[in-house]
DNA sequence: GAGTGGTCTAGACCACGAG
DNA sequence: TCGTGGTCTAGACCACTCA
């Protein structure tokens, strides 16, 4: 049951305490694959083996033409539906920076189904991309029907996960009543892959939510992709006894 | 943007297609791996990438030293907070087994932070392995202190997620008033892969419950790991106008 | 243009399962 | 024993980045 085997691991644990130590420090690049190869008596494919590990840890960045980064320890990202909880942690955000890049589009099947509007509708989308200095942390994308609200959006804001919107429409006065949250695990798209910088071996929480005001309307959706490592998704219920004994 | 190389993926694709025309059905067992190669013009370890693509697809089984085996369709794991969607989705359940296997254990630290419980506390521990034929599909573990109760419980049950326990608490006046989820996308641990037979690069969907009684008192906890490509988590919240007023 | 990572090849050896 | 998948090697070519 203790593997000593899988020369890949091994050189994964040695990168790994190499890097704990500070041989090679945050923000450098490590030496090249070739030189990592022959330094460890290996092939440069079990080199790329053992560096997908790190890099599916979240602990080097892989630059194509470059060079593999060691990146400083991530912020984590905690979504919720529970506000008390993001109070009791925003200082997580702290060392982010959002970049908001505002789009209009027509809803294809996938949102249209989404936001319940028919195929063709003019959406407004919002994409969040943050950054834990010059590296991607997390992507998010938001939808807001044109016919619901025109909103005005900065190019930077301040949640990763697009909260920004949320607050616009509660300052409108369009609340959301009802939300829908589907949550999955997979590994990312190759365009994720490129605008987060993971490795196709990571995986990712994809995030979609609805929400709805009191009409039923759907007034706001999102599609948020979340590195795994660097994030999570909790959500508490509280039920009151008396409904706990009306089920059943 | 549109990509016409990746040798791998045009392999992955072709295989795709033969299994959904019906070349490969379920059940049997695919064309050895060299031979694929032969067949495609390309090296075994291309092959082998396209495998472990329908492998994390969760379209075949790799069994070593054996062949590689076309999957039925798996059924879908909704893992919610809100029972009346799960009463929608109940015919899941029909084509799926559970296992379980009862054992007594001392709450190590990660268990004892979980149930709030100190270290070496009795709990009693239920493990949940459901199969769709043979094939192993989710896993899944639920706690709970001695103290709170002494279940007798069945070797098989009905929920892959575990709710036959949740179900007996409450059959005996235990009622969770208060529950708190946390979600992660993660890859399996080699014990992971081993008893779900996945590969190593199937992301799964880890999810940690905490259920508690009006006196805050941790009355269950669970581990559940769900492959990424078979299930899914659903949270649906539904907020007063007066309470979205409340809060800011 | 020099160096990097990204991909693929061809072949080797091992551990495992079935007959 | 034989065939299978699991791992690794050594080397090749391409695309990309940066000076």
């Amino acid at each position: 049951m203790a593997d000593v085997k899988h020369r890949h691991e091994e050189i994964a644990e040695a990168l790994r305490a190499d890097i704990a130590a500070g041989t090679y420090p945050a923000g450098k690049a490590l030496p090249a694959e070739t030189q990592l190869a022959h330094r460890f008596g290996a092939s440069v494919p079990t080199v790329r083996l053992a560096l997908g590990r790190l890099q599916n840890d979240g602990l080097i960045e892989k630059v194509p033409g470059n060079g593999n980064y060691v990146l400083r320890p991530f912020e984590r990202i905690t979504y919720t539906n529970d506000k008390s909880v993001t109070d009791g942690l925003t200082p997580t955000t702290t060392t982010l920076t959002v970049e908001i890049t505002t789009t209009e589009v027509e809803a294809d099947v996938q949102l249209s189904t989404q936001l319940r509007v028919p195929v063709g509708t003019r959406l407004n989308r919002y994409v969040f991309l943050s950054r834990q200095g010059t590296s991607p942390h997390s992507l998010a994308q938001v939808y807001v029907p044109c016919s619901v609200a025109e909103l005005t959006v900065p190019p930077t804001g301040w949640s990763p996960l697009g909260d920004d919107i949320r607050a616009q429409l509660v300052d409108r006065g369009i609340r959301p009543t009802s939300t829908v949250v589907h949550i999955a695990a997979r590994l990312p798209e190759p365009s994720e892959e490129r605008q987060l910088r993971i490795g196709s071996g990571t995986a990712v929480l994809a995030i979609r939510r609805r929400s709805m005001d009191a009409d039923g309307r759907v007034i706001e959706a999102a599609v948020l992709v979340l590195p795994g490592h660097r994030s999570e998704a909790v959500f508490s219920t509280h039920m009151p006894v008396d409904e706990a004994e009306a089920k059943k």
